[in-house]
RNA sequence: GGCCAGGUAGCUCAGUUGGUAGAGCAGCGGACUGAAAAUCCGCGUGUCGGUGGUUCGAUUCCGCCCCUGGCCA
């Protein structure tokens, strides 16, 4: 049925499990264009703490949704979307194989399944909701949106004030209750066939060696300078999601005099480590993937394109 | 060498007036619909330094030994 889409290429995995290196031999090799699914890699000036791939790294290759907002500004799962959407298009239109690459898996999770139609944040209602929550707490709140919606308020738990914010949001901003909006979500096909590759490390050992060796090159190689250039440009602050980002909430808080450099390396390592664990749990439940272990990436790259022979994704026209 | 303070979970420590012990952090598992590198939920057996003794029973009291830190020589 949707045998006759041009096939994107989803790539997956955890930190450090090498998939930015990997992209660009696959991409060279079957003539990509890849797009970035990270929810870190959107923002200037992320450079060290993201791993961000140099211009020498992209080797001539594109690369889609890095660099594209200010720290200040804030990104989102619908955005990503709507962006997604269009490059998918656009770079099938040009001939090129969509490879799609990163670890925010609630990412490729909206590309796969959908998302419902929701109002975008709004900074007004949530400053009203952070007021009242601040006045009454957030038990009166899960309280408030039991009444307005019983269904969201059963799922979302009680000590969850995000989830809770964003469900009164929803709420305040349309007079529907969330669960009601997503009940009627339907599916968006995606303009392409996706063929899912998930590539880590062999074990959870040598992930954790790694994410401690990359974290120590990171400080090595100027992250708290990197930093310290956005705590001094003195309109960030810790509650964006830029800076709430891996490593750079840990700098800011050593900035801020919180915590001494051997903390701060502890804290950056376990916040990665923390990270990555979460990444597994979303794609333990991935069916239908290719697994794969992290390895040399030439390497890597070839028995993926062998196995991709044989599903015929790298077929021509 | 002498004196003092400690040695309890991977780490930092609490506690048991003698009935085999619990927090934070870390770790592990899970949830996840416009902040997601976020937010949240669940999971705690460890020769209570070693060894003898007292005791029905010792991680807890006593002796000796080992280790760490401090002070005095």
């Amino acid at each position: 049925m949707n045998e006759r889409k041009p096939p994107a290429l989803l790539l997956m995995g955890p930190t450090g499990s090498g998939k930015s290196e990997l992209a660009v031999y696959l991409a060279e090799r079957l003539d990509g264009e890849i797009v970035s699914v990270d929810s870190a890699l959107v923002y200037r000036g992320l450079d060290i703490g993201t791993a961000k791939p140099d211009r020498a790294a992209r080797r001539g290759i594109a690369h889609h949704l890095i660099d594209i907002l200010d720290p200040a500004e804030s990104y989102s799962t619908g955005r990503f979307l709507d962006d997604a959407r269009r490059l998918l298009a656009d770079i099938a239109a040009r001939g090129k194989l969509p490879l799609l690459v990163g670890g925010t898996m609630l990412y490729f999770n909206a590309l796969l399944h959908g998302l419902a139609e929701l109002p975008p944040a709004d900074p007004d209602i949530r400053r009203f909701l952070e007021e009242e929550a601040a006045r009454l707490g957030w038990a009166a709140m899960h309280a408030e949106l039991a009444q307005v919606d019983p269904e969201a308020a059963r799922r979302i738990h009680p000590n969850d004030p995000q989830r809770i914010q964003r469900a009164l949001e929803v709420y305040h901003a349309t007079g529907k209750p969330l669960s009601a909006l997503c009940a009627e979500q339907t599916a968006v096909p995606l303009p392409c066939r996706p063929v899912k590759i998930v590539v880590a490390p062999a074990s959870r050992t040598e992930l954790h060696a790694r994410i401690e060796r990359r974290f120590q090159d990171m400080l090595v190689n100027g992250l708290i300078d990197e930093v310290k250039a956005l705590f001094e440009r003195g309109d960030l602050h810790s509650s964006l999601p830029a800076i709430r980002a891996v490593g750079y909430r840990q700098v800011w808080g050593y900035l801020n005099g919180e915590y001494d450099l051997a903390t701060l390396k502890e804290k950056g390592v376990a916040a990665t480590r923390q990270l990555a664990k979460r990444q597994f749990t979303w794609l333990r439940r991935e069916q239908e993937a290719r697994r794969y272990e992290s390895g040399p990436a030439a390497e890597l790259a070839e028995r993926i394109l062998a196995g991709l022979g044989e599903d015929g994704t790298n077929r021509s026209g």
